[in-house]
DNA sequence: TTGTAAATGTTATAACATAACACTTATTTC
DNA sequence: GAAATAAGTGTTATGTTATAACATTTACAA
């Protein structure tokens, strides 16, 4: 049985993924008073359609394909209301973006790239919070946003370098 | 007597910085039997200028003011060799770059970015490696890279919010 | 001194992001 | 419920960051 934490590595039913994320989005949203409306929650729906970091371009393109108007602004003002909600991250070595998966309010988390196929998982880290925030550490720097991304190979792309079964 | 980890924040002689960066850059560029070419030089130069991340179109910029021609690609190319030979860092979330001050080779280290000065501080961080690299944290995957960067308010920006003595 | 590799120059363009303003839709207030 | 307000989206244009492709020059080695 496929523990929560690798569930982006492995074989799943993604669509269960993607109701409960647009579940919770739907829930957050009416708790905050903020309003999923149509284009934030396709745009949102198209980043969850897979565990692979999306650019904002990708989402344009997708949209326009659907017959959707989608100018880059359109899509930037979803992807800030979404992140701001806290229902996506940003990556910043990727200029990409995707789904949050880490149930709560602001946290630090770890988002571990697979440099091959894109898919990112998320790994929800107190420890790492503990440790970067000890006064120790940062001196009298005053911190406000962190961004903790690692680079390597998923599981699935060290085994098959070439046709990773989680791409696309 | 300030610490040499907190020398970013603090008034000091900043042309010792670069002279010892210049040097180190040097040595480590003969050791590697690389070639710090006039380029390369006066870019990494430039990055040591100030401890703030400066973009790559400020780089073309102030080599166009010295008479230089710099279209983007030979800054970029210059960049990247920085970069691959440990010299400067890249910062993702700011899109710009920062001499590397920490002496050893390969090393995962933590970057603190003042969002008002834009003045970075690296710290090098051993307990993060180990606690960032942990199979426990990772799982079954395998690290190339890291990006640790946490964004804030420096010492002295939260104190002189408006007018942080180390901007410019 | 000539051949080869490395570095840089040059032109064009790709990829990512936002400013400014117009228009529409939702929500509030009277 | 109609007018006023605010929130969201559409549209055009442009800003910012980065790279592809190919020509030329420079450094070094044979």
């Amino acid at each position: 049985m496929p523990t929560a934490s690798l569930l982006a590595y492995q074989p799943h039913d993604h669509d269960r993924c993607v109701v409960r994320a647009m579940q919770r989005a739907q829930s957050l949203c009416d708790a905050k008073g903020a309003r999923l409306t149509p284009m934030r929650k396709r745009v949102l729906e198209l980043i969850w359609q897979s565990h692979q970091a999306l650019g904002a371009y990708d989402l344009i393109a997708a949209l326009l394909q659907e017959g959707s108007k989608a100018a880059p602004p359109t899509v930037y003002r979803a992807l800030e209301f979404l992140q701001e909600t806290g229902l996506i991250h940003r990556i910043a070595s990727l200029n990409a973006y995707i789904g949050c998966s880490v149930h709560k309010g602001p946290h630090m988390s770890c988002l571990m790239i697979c440099k091959q196929c894109r898919n990112v998982q998320e790994k929800a880290h107190p420890e790492l919070e503990q440790l970067l925030l000890q006064p120790a550490v940062l001196g009298k720097f005053l911190p406000e946003q962190s961004v903790v991304e690692i680079t390597g190979l998923c599981p699935a792309c060290q085994k098959a370098p070439i046709d990773c079964p989680t791409k696309d």
